[in-house]
Formats: C-alpha cells, structure tokens, sequence
DNA sequence: CTGAAAGCGCTTACAG
DNA sequence: CTGAAAGCGCTTACAG
C-alpha cells in the first residue's frame, strides 16, 4: 500500500485537511505547521495519487495534444514545445496520433479518454474545418492549422496566405518566372489556403498562371515532394522555381533534383514552409518560412487553460503566429 | 454532471454491477442482457470515468516513455512507434522530455506521477546505467539502450558492439583505411559500446588505432557532427571515412564535407546508426545501421505489460533488437 | 445471473 | 486555523 494523505497527516499531527491546505498552497498555514508537514511528506515519501485528486475535483491537469503523426518534423517539434509550455504550467500533455484518420480524428472530437483530459489542442488533417465548428465536444479545445470558416473554437495559427504570398514573392524578386507549386490537395484546407497566397503572388507580379505548375500530390512527405517534382521535371516547360507547401515536400523535390544534376539554385529555386531542422542543415541549406513555433505552443496553451479555468463564455480568440521568411542557400546561391 | 454508470444501469433496467461486467468484458451475461446495456450506453453516450476506474482498480492502463527528447528524429520515430504498440494494446503512453537532464531522469527513476502510470519504458542519457540498477522504483521498469552491468531491471537494445563492428567493417570492405569515429563521448554508455565495436573492427582488419581519429564532441546532433567533421578535416592526414555513433552526427559530417567540397563517398564515405528518414532522403543518401524499431516498439510494450500484469518474480529479460546494415550512396557512390 | 454496500484516496463544505 | 464526514465514479467481494 503507498503512504496516503491520513498517514502524512498522523505523522504530522495535524489533520488531513490540514495536509491537504499545504500541498495545495493554501494560505492561512502557520510556517511552523508548514515545517512540519512537509517534513512528514519528505520522510514518508508521499505522492497524492493523481486518480483520487481528478475523480474528486474534476479536473486532472492533463491536456491531449492530437497531431497526424508525431515522427513528422513539424509536429515533433511543435510537440516537444507544447510539452515543454504546458510542463511550465504544471500540466502534462498527452499526445495522441490520429495518423490521418478519419475515424480516430472523430474519437478526438467526441472528447475521448473519458474524463481524464482537461482540454485539447488538436491539429486535424482529414477533418474539414467546417465540420468541426459543428462537432459536440464537451471540452475546451484549441485548433490549430487552417482558419475553419465561421467555427467556435479558439484558434492559433500562421496567416498562411500571406505567408505564401511572401514566399512566391520572394521567388519572383530573384528573377524566377515559371514557379511551381507543391501540395495544393494538401489535408485540412492548408493546400487551399497557401495555394491562394500563391496566385496572389503571381498576379501582383502580372505573372501568368499555369494550372499544369500546381501540384496537387496526396500527402506531405518527403515521397510525395519528390514524385511531384519528376512530374514537374517531364512538363514540357520546366519551372524555375517551386514553391513547396511543407519543408518535407521540399526536401524531397530537392532530392530529386539532386537525382537529375540539376542545380539549386542555379536551375531551380525552391521555398518550403515550417522551418523544421532537416531544412537548415541541408545542402543546399532550405528557404523557408519560419513561424515561431514557442510562441504557437505557449499561446495555444495559454488559451487553452483560460477555456479550461472558467471562462468558457469568453469570446472566440482566433491567435496569428509571427513568422519570418529565412532565406538560405536554395534561394541565394 | 456526465453521465454515470448508475443512470447506464438505470436506462438498462439493470444493476450497476451488471454494467460494469459488459464495459469490462466480463462472463456469464446473455447476449440479451449485453445487448440492452449497449444500447443504453451508446444512447446515453456514456464513458467510464478513467479517474475513478484507476482509482479502484489501482491500474489506470497509462505508460510512460521518458526519452531525451522528442523533436529528436529517433526518439521521435521510436515514440510513434511505442504509442501504436500501445494503443494496439489497450494503453495509452504519456511521453516525458528529459531533455537530457539528470534532474528529470531522477524523477522518472522515483516513479513520478503519483499512482497514475502503471509503469516506465526509460531511455536514459545522463544517468550512467549502473546508477539506473540501484534506483528505488516502484513500478516495473523497461530500459532501452546500452546494457547496464548487473541491472535489474528488463531491458531492450541493439548489440551496438557487433553493429558498430558491421559498420565499420563494410568501410573497411571498401577499401578504406584511415576511419574516423565521432560520437565516442555519447551519453549514457552508448559511446563507449559502439567505439568498443569501432576498434574491435579495426583491430581484427590489422589496421593502426589512431587516437586523434575517435571524435568525443559534447552531443549527437547535426552541430555536433559538423564541428567535429571540422576537426577531422584539420587533422594532418585526413581520414578517408568517417563512422558516425548515430545518424544526426553523419547529417552534420555530410553538411561539413559539402561546404568545403569533399566528395562522398569518393573523397569520404560515411556510415551513421539509427536508419532515420532524414538520411534516406539526403543527397547523397546516407549508409546506416538500421536498428528495428517496430520490433523494439512491440517488445518493449510486451515486456513491461507482462511485468505490469503480476509476474513481477518473473527473472529478469533482455531483449537484443534485429538490425541490419542498410548500403547507401554515402559508402556505394 | 442481480442488488446493496464498501472502499480506492483525495477535496471540500460544514461546524467548531 | 482544525476535525469529522460526505462524496467524486468506479469495481468488487458478499449475500442472494
């Protein structure tokens, strides 16, 4: 049997209550009683059973993060910050992988884990925004990704169209004309929403647009960068740029030029969109967008914790992470 | 108020106990019955109160797995991993971040949590593992990576010996003779294990050990590969093949010899360990010891849920993972 | 098979 | 400030 709360108290003298009023930081406790108890804590080596306290104040301090997949660059580092954020906070975060399905998705929408979890932060893919502004959860959840028209739900994200906007038109300020795009089908509305910012870029310039330069692809890993960009390599006009919508897509079209010999920059410029590690190291070293992935895990906690600590009846938040176009060797020479 | 098991059992017509013997797969109940009590579940959308089951049960079916850190390419494809072994069981995995910190790793030997997790999968870094042996923890306890002397607890791992000796082996095969090894300072044990296979190879090929070849650095990530391939190249004589104890180390090297224009593997081949996705994808692609990380998912969830479920006499496991060396451009042109 | 009841270990009104 | 007691929502002997 594990040392309890009545035991810490008896050792102490004191009442369980008493106990209680310590561990949880409640004031009006001499420093003398303090002192005490907490010396009983540290020679029983007592630890309050998570379970008891959650069943008895409904509230657990676990959040769920729900991401596609967490070997993913992007979503382990935006992980590992969440994790980090919410650790400050004394909340520990459990990350659940949906691995892009529907059906697991619609589990996280439900509010799953009974009612272990105090909240969820929750990246969908296969989910349209729409359809989770309409989905009952009983429990505070932040989005994260695409802005879902007309949703209810607090929302953290990059203002992806101008991102893509910034990004195609850094292509076009070093002189590139025929500039593809990758990952237009992409999940969740993101392929939509950059994809937009994409041919606001080229129409600015009074560049046309050619439907055969957007690649729709299926998925956003570095297999599908690289098909795409064979494809776009047999077009009979070949693209001298290529804005891809995710670094890993990047890097797999940058594969495939490599596969070629063609040069990059020198034949083709290629942007990506996440600023992951990978990217930075690589040879050539990778344009790309970079949002600040810190401040995203500490403002979608942060939002997430008001919802959860009472004031569900605040208005919708709708939060645009900073980002910074990092211009590296597959722009620059 | 959610609803509860009684007001379950209330819709049914039935006991309470009898709804908790169809939620847990219990005998002896007529298809009947089963079938009144699921109806009523889902019209109710009812689900068990996870707090209170574990708080009875004394089992709440959560794991832990502390690595150093997530957002670490191995550790994140090898945390994927053991949350689809996981869930494929029934468990949910919480993912603690060390982040290397020996601060951290002691609270995971003490069994943090309070009660809430049925047990740990450890990957230790800082905490030498003869330490790990001696550590007070409650609950059942796999470790992964290098083999702690005399440990007592179940534990999982790669013969790093032997797969460094293949590594460094297959460099040998191809002729080469003056071979670096970067990494030898690694946490955890892990350094001097694989430089133990290092030199075994050399030896057994006749070739001179040379000191100023076997790199400590202070990490295993892409800088600390960079930096150190920086002092390789300002040896006297260079070394015409590096082995790196893991594959951030060899994406560093690479992202080294690129800018100073070595070729590889013409001017230096380079071998790393751990098979991550970035190193398939890199130009060239990266020649690697690829440890089975679905094998070791699987098998390090198994062993800690027999352990979980009583036979904790049981004698103590240890598991070897299948590996295989996987021959990339880095090595092969 | 079912019902009534105890108890897991906390927190929190309630009365002092 | 403290003590005695109820109750969070389950599971599980116990008696039928």
């Amino acid at each position: 049997m594990a040392t309890r709360l009545s035991d810490v108290a008896a050792r102490a003298g004191v009442s369980v209550k008493t106990v209680s009023n310590v561990i949880n930081d409640y004031p009006h406790i001499t420093a003398h009683t303090r002192a005490k108890v907490e010396a009983a804590i540290a020679a029983l080596d007592y630890k309050p059973n998570v379970s008891a306290r959650s069943l008895r104040k409904g509230r657990s301090d676990f959040i769920a993060l729900a991401i596609p997949e967490m070997a993913s660059p992007y979503f382990a580092e935006l992980g590992a910050a969440i994790s980090r954020a919410a650790k400050r906070r004394g909340i520990t975060v459990l990350i659940d992988q949906t691995e892009g399905e529907a059906a697991a998705e619609k589990l996280v929408l439900d509010g799953m884990r009974g009612q272990l979890i105090d909240g969820i932060i929750f990246s969908p893919i296969t989910t349209a925004p729409a359809k989770i502004g309409t989905a009952g959860t009983a429990k505070p959840l932040v989005l994260l990704g695409e802005r879902p028209a007309g949703g209810t739900f607090d929302h953290v994200a990059v203002d992806s169209v101008q991102a893509s906007y910034d990004a195609t038109t850094h292509l076009i300020s070093i002189g590139r004309r025929r500039i593809a795009a990758i990952g237009v089908g992409g999940g969740a509305g993101t392929g939509a929403v950059r994809r937009k910012g994409y041919r606001k870029a080229l129409k600015a310039a009074g560049l046309p647009h050619d439907p055969a330069l957007e690649l729709a692809g299926t998925g956003y890993h570095r297999d599908d960068g690289a098909a795409s960009m064979r494809e776009l390599l047999a077009l009979p006009g070949r693209p001298d740029a290529v804005f891809c919508f995710n670094d890993l897509l990047a890097l797999g079209a940058l594969r495939t030029l490599a596969d070629v010999g063609l040069s990059v920059p020198g034949d083709v410029a290629v942007v990506g969109f996440d600023d992951i590690e990978d990217g930075r190291y690589h040879s050539p070293s990778l344009t790309t967008i970079s949002p600040d992935k810190e401040w995203l895990a500490r403002n979608a906690v942060d939002l997430l914790l008001e919802r959860i600590s009472g004031n569900g009846e605040a208005a919708r938040r709708d939060l645009t992470v900073p980002y910074t176009l990092e211009i590296r060797e597959t722009t620059a020479g």
